[in-house]
DNA sequence: TCAAAAGTGTTATGATTACACCCATGA
DNA sequence: TCATGGGTGTAATCATAACACTTTTGA
């Protein structure tokens, strides 16, 4: 029997790439927000962890359950939430948009993904957290890699790039994050080349599973300025 | 008045140094930890944000009341906390271990810092959260100055140092971290020097308030191997 | 005198940056 | 042919790590 905790609510910070950074929003079909945009989320149960409350919402909301979904911090401030004191906890992760699969009819009509650049005001606090999930993954990117949920198997460098410079919000150097990132050695050559590209057919590369995930648990610090 | 929220509660890691890294704790005089050495913690309550809660509890266990607590995470597993479902809140800080005057008769009976290395069995789940705080200290370490809160108005470049050590457990090389913290310039000359020690006298520093604040929002990548 | 820490100097190595330049492909 | 991205090369600069060495002080 699943017990609401009625003050305490979870929200997901789900990003997406596919030529910009995006964030994935659904509109309410009930409640107090009912026909707002706003960020997936929703009650915690007493009797699942937090980490499992985030993992079904998104489930529920989006219709995935294999995505790795990380805290980012409780958010408290006592206003945050009108007339009843709520408390929610923040989580992220990053996924390929077309993995995404509306799904009616739960507590939410309608989901889309949203450029960061056009984001307006949402609804609660939700502005401010999800800009502590970008502040999040900006940070990230620079600790460890990232691009494995954002990307198809096979991708170019430039691919991978352009999630970098999306994130960072900077342009990058491409013969220096060519070298960078094939250094680190968690990217394999794929045995297949582009095709049908109005340019030279890049080499297409996949992650390297194991050293990807040796690198993700090691931790290192890569700074990028071009 | 105050209303507690009865599945909500607050625990603080406070770290201090002297000769090597301490963390603050408590013994329960009360509820089902009675006895027990603890974190400082306790109930949120519903009038006040959970950055003002952490503060307050801060205050009610030690004292102080002008510290910057930062927010770690919220710990959600399901049986963490025995026969009640209760999320808490983890906060962490720095201070000086003689600035903590030990305040009887709260909710805490006794208050002591323990040193990192001789940490046993803590209640709940408050050894996750101290390590958790230690692993953000880590991080921390990296990427802001450190120091302001733990050390005196003077000190040495090699009291710096060793902070510097006991936090990430590595040996620092005297030469070139002297270089590295001096060309950062948040540090200042002191008028004076350090007088009856069995050694060269060391130039005293202080912190440059100004540009260690500017250092603090501007963030930075601090990598040291040795 | 000796131990202990203060403080300076030097060198090899590697990372980072900022470019110039050529290649391949479809429109 | 041209734009677009693919891909290699290189030289200047800077940061880092390792370590040798001198200085000052109280015990």
């Amino acid at each position: 029997m699943k017990k609401l905790m009625s003050n305490l609510s979870i929200d997901n910070v789900i990003f997406g790439f596919d030529t910009e950074l995006k964030v994935l929003l659904v509109k309410h079909a009930e409640g107090i927000s009912k026909g707002k945009w706003a960020l997936p989320g929703g009650w915690a149960h007493s009797d699942e962890s937090l980490d499992d409350a985030a993992t079904r919402l998104l489930f529920e909301l989006t219709g995935l359950n294999d995505l790795f979904l990380e805290q980012l911090k409780a958010f408290g401030d006592l206003h945050r939430f009108p007339d009843q004191r709520v408390v929610t906890i923040g989580y992220y992760s990053m996924i390929r948009t077309n993995e995404v699969k509306l799904l009616a009819g739960f507590t939410a009509s309608d989901v889309k993904w949203v450029s960061l650049k056009s984001i307006q005001k949402l609804p609660y606090d939700h502005n401010e957290i999800l800009d502590f999930g970008l502040a999040t993954l900006r940070n990230k990117v620079k600790q460890e890699p990232i691009g494995l949920n954002l990307l198809p198997e096979q991708f170019s460098l430039y691919d991978l790039q352009q999630i970098y410079e999306a994130i960072l919000q900077i342009q990058l150097d491409k013969p220096n994050f060519r070298r960078k990132i094939l250094k680190m050695g968690f990217l394999k050559k794929s045995t297949i080349k582009q095709t049908k590209v109005s340019h030279r057919a890049a080499q297409l590369f996949e992650f390297d599973q194991e050293e990807y995930m040796k690198y993700k648990t090691q931790k290192f610090l890569l700074d990028f300025k071009t």
